[in-house]
DNA sequence: GCGCTGACTGAAACGTGTTCTAATAGGCGT
DNA sequence: ACGCCTATTAGAACACGTTTCAGTCAGCGC
């Protein structure tokens, strides 16, 4: 990403992190960005563009980190539980943030499908990572069809249990034991 | 619901399956309703509110049919998968008013915290119906601890699938399917 | 150096969700 | 019938996402 756009991505995330996603108006990005408001939508198709490009660099970020600390347990639940612990964690620690961020990926714009499905992948290559351990995604082992759609069901309950606590339905231990109690759910007779 | 407040909802619904989420500009709605716009916004707090009124609504009539055909198989995982099969069925016929009542309520404004948890529980009612079988929830047998979480799960998977069609991340038929793989992930060993 | 091109700027303008206000209407107890 | 109270109305006003436009600037080929 280019200097000018980093920029305007930071800036919004400052503003969400203070107001969430009612804060973030553009204007404010753009003068805090010290930029145009003409650029901010050169770079940007919308506000929710905006939003989920701080997503996906955060989850970048992330990423990063599990590459250093790979989550551990000995059984694919304990691994996957861990990670959702630790994802929600990180994520929620700035909590008007993370709400303006889930906001934007979940109000499902058409424009926006590339970025939503990129974020998808994004989870699901780390959910897919914590189930098998140490080994990254896309490495030696090819992605078998159960694999697949344990990382895909696990992901999308954690996004539909962060869209409930970002609406106020649940705290953030809710998040945590939703998606272990799926995870206890469709592993029971596991023990790999 | 009043009558009015039913005119109102009914105007928003007509708007919504013609264009969507944007086409629902709350001054044709009042116009459309033969209502100043001011009532709009005392009987409804915001456009998310009046379309997840339009929701609820929709899901009870969606219950009513249900009672009369309660979904029918020999084993849970037929039913469960019958049962979202149908609702993804009747909910995607309207595919402009499914998106826009699904964005209302993926918003997860806190101001509507009640609406979005109502919804959910309707949903895990309907859910825990089809899990049980003919039987209507609250009746006769107490919710053990696996159903609730079964239903909870489910719910929340079909939740993020509908989230994810609406962005045009992938057709209705992944939303069946995407449930359906979550079912059966979690209802392996059961034949009950 | 010169001109071209594409990005950036500042500012205005537009649409729509939301709020506010003053005036009116309708019902209800007395 | 009268006063009161609440809902309703028409319409203005405000905020903010988004678009548009004319003017400026920077780099780059020539």
């Amino acid at each position: 990403m280019e200097e000018r756009a980093r920029r305007i991505v930071e800036s919004a995330v400052e503003l969400a992190e203070k107001g969430g996603f009612e804060a973030v108006r553009l204007r404010d990005v753009a003068a805090h960005a010290d930029v145009a408001l003409g650029t901010v939508y050169r770079r940007f198709r919308s506000k929710e563009d905006l939003l989920i490009a701080a997503l996906d660099r955060q989850i970048g970020d992330y990423q990063q980190h599990l590459l250093q600390r790979p989550p551990n347990g000995a059984t694919r639940l304990d691994r996957v539980t861990s990670f959702f612990q630790g994802a929600t964690r990180s994520l929620c620690r700035r909590p008007n943030l993370a709400r303006a961020m889930i906001r934007a990926v979940a109000t499902g714009d058409p424009e926006l499908t590339q970025k939503m499905a990129a974020f998808h992948n994004r989870v699901n290559d780390l959910v897919t990572m914590s189930l098998r351990g140490a080994s990254a995604p896309g490495e030696g082992v090819p992605t078998n069809s159960e694999e697949q759609a344990l990382a895909r069901t696990l992901q999308m309950v954690w996004f539909a249990s962060l869209v409930g606590w970002s609406g106020g339905v649940h705290g953030q231990s809710g998040i945590v034991e939703q998606t272990r109690t799926a995870a206890e759910l469709m592993l029971r007779d596991s023990d790999e």
